[in-house]
DNA sequence: TATCATTTGTTCGTATGTATC
DNA sequence: CGATACATACGAACAAATGAT
């Protein structure tokens, strides 16, 4: 019985128990914890507390929780999928999206009009409010169903520079790419990735548990004039994915082993 | 009066009123939310209630809640430090940690061992449960005050193979690609990015607010023998760090401007 | 400096709804 | 169907941080 006193608030103390319990190995994996009622015995705590303890745990992503059944411990085994990052490899515009995963489109793409952000512009070295053709495609990896949200940004200036772009706005981006190397750029590109978490809407796309955060990949493509042309950016459940550069400095690397 | 009645739980929609104005702007960002004492009021709900609205919008990161204040629309402005992405720059083992960012030791390192963890030993190519060197750094960035967790992991192999590595153990990773460098290998490397949520020693190390995720840097580096030889870490919040891989390919791309 | 009103944080109690088995 | 377990909701009280008086 570890008696509940140190710091702080109760159910801060009462998920500081169960945190070191799990973390400890005490509950392994995928074994549930005691009820909320087992708790309360086990503690001495009222419902509000255990549940307020749970919670926080919840928001840590060590446990998954269902409805009815009970709370488990989360198996933090590694992503499933791994991203490779694409900067420095350049072959002339022929790029599937993003990855190897054999992503599949689950829906139509949808396009639309929309405008820069502080974000966007910031990447595509643009104001903010400036006006851009968007394109949004929700991706499946049939393989280990992980689902991605693929955008496609194209500011307006570049679509003018393109008559091809504007006209078949929003190919895949395979596509886009090969339209911009025809129409005579030697592309080159960066890609930045940040975190966040989800909002309700996202979260419900990407069928993503609890407390997970997103990764957000977002590629720069310039052309000839070193001007960012175009932007793609992938969110993707950090639960699923992760994200991995590989080299092309000096030595071109044997195929690591345990891929 | 938007009246409370769709979907699902009195919270959510309480949350989901409350999310709705703040994305449409209403509540300008770093403009304070209605009391709970009001927002009760306003939508005819217990405290409880709307508290459970009020902590959903927290985890989303949409709002910052200071007690005895309130509650304020966080304002989501790009990260305060972009650390540049390493992969495929490779000049001879000279690398002070990870990014330009001149960090500072906040404290002094500290020394350990420890064994491999799943994702360490897919890393490191070994198997779980080997024995390591590790050594963490807490590091700030005096410019923003942005903290980051620094760790650097050595096998045992490493260790034996590199008289003088296992003599200072663990000098800054400058001094230990050095030393790498010196007992004739020729270094190259790789990076994997992950994002998890933080347990709650990292987040008071690493000041976090609520809901900020944690990107993880992971650089592997290889030898002349393309086996992996150490792991260095780096942990640092979503909410002021991005992560930019630059370009290295056929094109040495001009300065970009707004860096 | 001290006090007070406001606001969020914590904790209890209680009741009912809903998913799972 | 019933038992179990989590989800939602209300009410009430006190603690603690904040800012103004």
């Amino acid at each position: 019985m570890t008696e509940i006193q140190r710091p702080g608030a109760l159910y801060q103390q009462v998920a500081a128990a169960i945190r070191e319990a799990i973390l400890s190995g005490e509950y392994e994996p995928g074994a549930p914890l005691p009820s909320e009622a087992q708790l309360m015995e086990r503690y001495k705590v009222s419902r509000p507390t255990v549940r307020n303890a749970v919670s926080a745990l919840r928001a840590e992503g060590l446990i998954d929780v269902h409805h009815g059944k009970g709370s488990f411990v989360r198996s933090d085994s590694r992503p499933v999928v791994s991203l490779p990052g694409y900067v420095g490899r350049t072959s002339g515009g022929r790029f599937v999206l993003h990855g190897v995963a054999a992503w599949e489109q689950a829906e139509e793409p949808s396009t639309y009009r929309t405008h820069t952000t502080e974000t966007t512009a910031h990447l595509l070295e643009l104001q903010v409010e400036e006006a851009l053709f968007g394109c949004d495609r929700l991706l499946i990896d049939p393989t280990t169903g992980t689902r991605a949200m693929h955008r496609t940004l194209i500011p307006f200036a570049t679509a003018e520079a393109v008559p091809d772009l504007a006209e078949a706005p929003h190919g895949e981006p395979a596509t886009v790419y090969e339209i911009l190397t025809k129409a005579g750029h030697k592309l080159w590109w960066s890609e930045t990735v940040r975190a966040s978490m989800p909002l309700p809407d996202e979260r419900t796309a990407l069928r993503l548990p609890d407390a997970a955060p997103v990764l957000h990949l977002s590629r720069v493509t310039c052309g000839t004039d070193d001007q960012p042309l175009i932007l793609e950016e992938l969110r993707v459940g950090a639960d699923r994915a992760e994200l991995t550069y590989r080299i092309t400095a000096d030595k071109q690397p044997a195929r690591r082993a345990r891929d």
